[in-house]
RNA sequence: UGGGGCGUCGUCAAGCGGUAAGACACAAGAUUUUGGUUCUUGCAUACGGAGGUUCGAAUCCUCCCGCCCCAGCCA
């Protein structure tokens, strides 16, 4: 697997990484880690966490490993590791032999708290969760401490040792670490360490009946794997106090440094687990893979390309700001990308039928299109053109605006690759008086496109030859939301979803040179955006995703006209 | 409300006491067989606000304002 090119731009994190290298911290190692919880598909959220943990690696010649933080049975699962082994692989990382689970260490951790219970620095509290609620006090008023709170050493022991055993019920003890009670950071509130979850856990089955929390287990698995910089988000900053009093109290011999950044946030999209979930389980969404998530499985299927998100996560910076990325960003990436690698193509989506009044009955020309205006290495296939052929709806208009220079009637256009046109005559249907048909006439002498005379004209059109052109389905994607911020105080999310955020197009017609495309294949379908093609194809008919427009500065004109 | 964090262009984001990078977006123009691409130009006398220190402040000090996070036996 290929590695991706490490980063070369700096921010907060890269400068204290520098500063501990020239101080010798940790002996000039570098050794970072990417931990999800497998209890769903990872998002453009994540890759910039992955593209943060591998890319300092890289660039300093460090490690990165990739570690499963499964803590809580409920809710993970190996079909979520499987997501996340694949699409860290898919965006061009590589953890080498270094996969772990943070439940491969669940019996070193046992040892760790047995520790702490020995030296009087957790104890066993046999208050139900309602109790310890109530006992942490808020923000104001310091908590009590719990009646268990000075339990001996050997009954807590006991107790502990009982609960692993499984001689007692869920939520009827938990271990605590005994830290204070009123401590202003509720976090340190003599927090729980491990409770009593009787569940199944997709690892390690039935062995277990009591799990650890994650801010026992995190800085412990991190110090086990000697990590040197613990890269978090910030709503982990109130929990540092805690991750560094565990390793101070257990004296373990290395001490990882925590350190938090903002997370990403997207406009029009949501990012939060809960609510992706709640997209997949409520039908909104087709699945964790479709196109309109932004889960990185998604974005795939949609025709991002690894090479646009890596771009877009070193381009939005690392830092501690709460941000809202806007889409166009990301779009702006995808766009440079496809750019330079989309071979152009050209396909019909809304077909308007056009008929070649001069050009002879049965005749066929194949012309030679090339696959990219400014890349001719790209090479370049046949296109067959006839009598009869398909336009874009979009592109005739009986009475055009100002402006509009694409076909009208008495007007000529150039068809790309091909003649010069000019409209002469325009069918309609009788009741609706929808145009259904209009007829040209070419000019034979402008074939592949320039006129000896010298002449212009104000538009290349795209077209397919009616009777060889293939069918096609292609599915055009909006954003998800009405609004950038679909999570505003007091409202439901799924209030703002966006209606229109998905148009399927059944009727489409795209250029016989596609015949043999397969699921993945991304191309330029000329004037109208990036698109690729979908696993749903069947023999039958190609199903096409679109990935993202092409800029449109016409578009942007009928719509400041509309306001 | 106690604690923690953050406030620099519409959006991200550099800047670390010497006089506001860059990208996206936006606007104008040039080139163009994609209203695409490419190119050129414009776009914060101003850094949440008010004071202060200094020859000099986005950078240091003081006070104020705003936003985010924490009261799961989630991570």
């Amino acid at each position: 697997m290929s590695q991706a090119r490490s980063s070369k731009s700096s921010d907060f994190i890269r400068d204290i990484v520098n500063e501990d290298m020239k101080t010798g911290k940790h002996q000039g190692r570098v050794a970072t880690r990417f931990p999800p919880e497998p209890n769903g598909y990872p998002h453009i959220g994540h890759a910039k966490s992955i593209c943060l943990n591998f890319g300092i690696s890289l660039q300093y010649g460090g490690t990165c490993n990739l570690r499963m933080d499964d803590t809580d049975p409920a809710g993970e699962s190996m079909e979520y590791v499987e997501s996340l082994i694949r699409d860290v692989k898919w965006l061009g990382f590589d953890w080498g032999d270094r996969l772990y689970y943070a439940s491969d260490y669940y019996e070193k951790l046992y040892q760790y708290a047995v520790t702490l219970i020995k030296r009087g620095k957790a104890y066993v509290c046999s208050l139900s969760a309602d109790e310890i609620r109530e006992y942490r006090g808020t923000f104001t008023e310091p908590g009590k401490e719990s009646p268990f709170r000075d339990r001996s050493v050997e009954e807590s022991l006991d107790l502990f040792t009982r609960m692993r055993a499984g001689e007692f019920e869920d939520g009827t003890h938990v271990l605590r670490a005994r830290i204070d009670m009123a401590s202003p950071n509720i976090t340190m509130r003599d927090p729980v360490m491990y409770r009593i979850k009787k569940e199944t856990h997709y690892r390690t089955g039935d062995t277990w009946c009591i799990y650890p929390m994650y801010d026992f287990a995190h800085c412990l698995s991190d110090s086990i794997e000697g990590i040197t910089h613990s890269i978090c988000t910030l709503e982990f900053e109130n929990n540092r106090p805690l991750y560094d009093w565990f390793l101070d109290q257990l004296q373990v011999d290395h001490h990882p440094q925590q350190i938090e950044f903002a997370r990403l946030n997207l406009s029009y999209t949501v990012m939060s687990k809960r609510k992706l979930i709640e997209l997949v389980e409520k039908g909104i969404a087709r699945g964790w893979d479709d196109p309109q998530m932004p889960t990185i499985s998604g974005m795939r299927r949609r025709g991002y390309t690894p090479e646009a998100i890596r771009d877009f996560c070193e381009r939005i910076g690392v830092a501690k700001n709460d941000s809202l990325v806007e889409m166009a960003f990301l779009e702006n990436c995808v766009r440079e990308d496809l750019n330079e690698e989309s071979p152009r193509v050209m396909a019909v989506l809304r077909p308007l039928r056009v008929v070649i009044d001069n050009y002879p009955e049965g005749r066929v020309e194949e012309f030679d299109c090339p696959y990219h205006p400014q890349k001719p290495e790209m090479g370049s296939r046949k296109v067959p053109f006839s009598r009869e052929l398909y336009i874009e709806q979009e592109d005739f208009m009986e009475n055009p605006p100002k402006k509009y220079y694409r076909l009208a009637p008495g007007r000529e256009v150039r068809l790309r690759y091909g003649y010069f046109v000019k409209c002469v005559n325009v069918v309609k249907d009788p009741n609706t008086g929808e145009v259904i048909e209009i007829h040209c006439t070419f000019d034979p002498e402008t074939k592949s496109g320039f006129a000896p005379d010298g002449r212009k004209v104000d538009a290349t059109i795209h077209w397919v030859s009616a009777a060889h052109s293939l069918p096609a389905e292609v599915r055009l994607y909006d954003r998800l939301f009405r609004v950038a911020n679909p999570l505003r105080e007091g409202t439901d999310f799924i209030e703002f979803l966006n209606p229109k955020s998905v148009e399927i197009l059944m009727n489409c017609r795209i250029e016989p040179s596609m015949k043999e495309t397969v699921p993945g294949d991304k191309y330029q379908f000329e004037r109208l955006g990036y698109f690729c093609t979908d696993p749903d194809s069947s023999a039958n008919i190609i199903v096409f995703n679109r990935t993202v427009t092409l800029r449109d500065t016409w578009a942007k004109i009928v719509e400041k006209k509309k306001a």
